[in-house]
DNA sequence: ATTCCCATGTAATTAGTTACATGATTCG
DNA sequence: CGAATCATGTAACTAATTACATGGGAAT
């Protein structure tokens, strides 16, 4: 149940609407955890409850009124408290690997084009994180202390999606030598 | 919805008791896909009532009886049609890396002691795989093409752990060299 | 004596997905 | 004129987790 905490750091970042937050989860924190807006406004009612959070409605002109949620001292306690609870492993659900597994009981073309177009999906991920690696993280060695975590969380993902390509590529080079020598 | 499809692959395999599976989830097929004993009973009657598999009930003696599920025709169909359909991406949760991202908000060295402890589960992991990999791969040019499916998805476990490993080792190292240079 | 293995489930709850709903404004 | 953006939700459903339940046999 870490969206709640997700939430937290969101916010703890920057006050945002529940709207702005469905943004965020769709780019910057939504690269490692994805949520929809239905789902986060659900979760914000509760924090709000919880008193994790505070809403305040942003009376606005030609477009609908918002409301912005900070968090509060009780937001940020919990938030600590989560930090020093250790982190379960989480549980794997690849539905990719499930299927490369079974591809003897399928087709096996379309597994093999299954396969390239995950590769090139990892391809799209790497470039857009090397795109912002270079632009917000070029001197790392002197980066203030806040940006720590958010540049390290963006070296794994450059780290997750080379390691995907890769195992791709090694995928379709044994599948198609496979091929070749049945001929 | 892929439980189904999972213990599809698994009872195309070899045929199996909930019991059986459950355990496999714990295992082989379980490294990449997680289920519970309850989830996977339930799974089965719905797949039992939609043909999928068929239950035999095996009289045991000192043990209680069992249900053996076979994989029917229709679910060998339903196997390979699915092998055809596109796989969508899947969705991130990594609450580690939440954690990661918001440690400037908690107990930085809680944090720097949980990816202490990741790097430890990774490296155990990792070695369990190359043990599994030496013990049945130790020749993937002349792997029988029915266990390249199990040997591709092992390499791509090989190569997760060791990059989920090397990525603790670049977090622990910067965060050590930030905190030296703190002083 | 206690715990683990075998074996199969039900019940209650929580989390997440999909579909539906509304309505003004701005951009092409 | 149609689509996208801003903004917030409800309702119905599916999937998954947690807790509970039973009971014999084997091993420590």
């Amino acid at each position: 149940m870490a969206l709640e905490h997700a939430i937290l750091v969101s916010l703890a970042e920057k006050s945002a609407s529940g709207y702005d937050l469905a943004r965020r989860f769709d780019k910057s924190i939504g690269h490692f955890w994805k949520a929809s807006h239905q789902q986060i406004y659900k979760v914000l009612a509760r924090m709000e409850g919880e008193k994790w959070v505070e809403a305040h409605l942003v009376e606005q002109t030609g477009r609908p009124d918002k409301k912005d949620y900070a968090i509060t001292g009780e937001g940020r306690d919990e938030l600590r408290r989560w930090t020093t609870e250790a982190t379960p492993p989480e549980a794997l659900r690849s539905e990719f690997a499930v299927k490369v597994r079974g591809m003897r009981f399928g087709d096996r073309d379309a597994v093999v084009d299954g396969i390239r177009n995950r590769r090139d999906e990892h391809r799209s991920k790497l470039d857009y994180y090397l795109a912002d690696s270079a632009k917000n993280f070029s001197e790392p060695t002197s980066l203030p202390a806040e940006l720590a975590g958010a540049y390290l969380v963006l070296r794994g993902g450059i780290r997750a999606e080379q390691t995907g390509l890769e195992w791709c590529e090694e995928m379709l080079n044994y599948l198609d030598s496979a091929a070749r020598s049945d001929r």
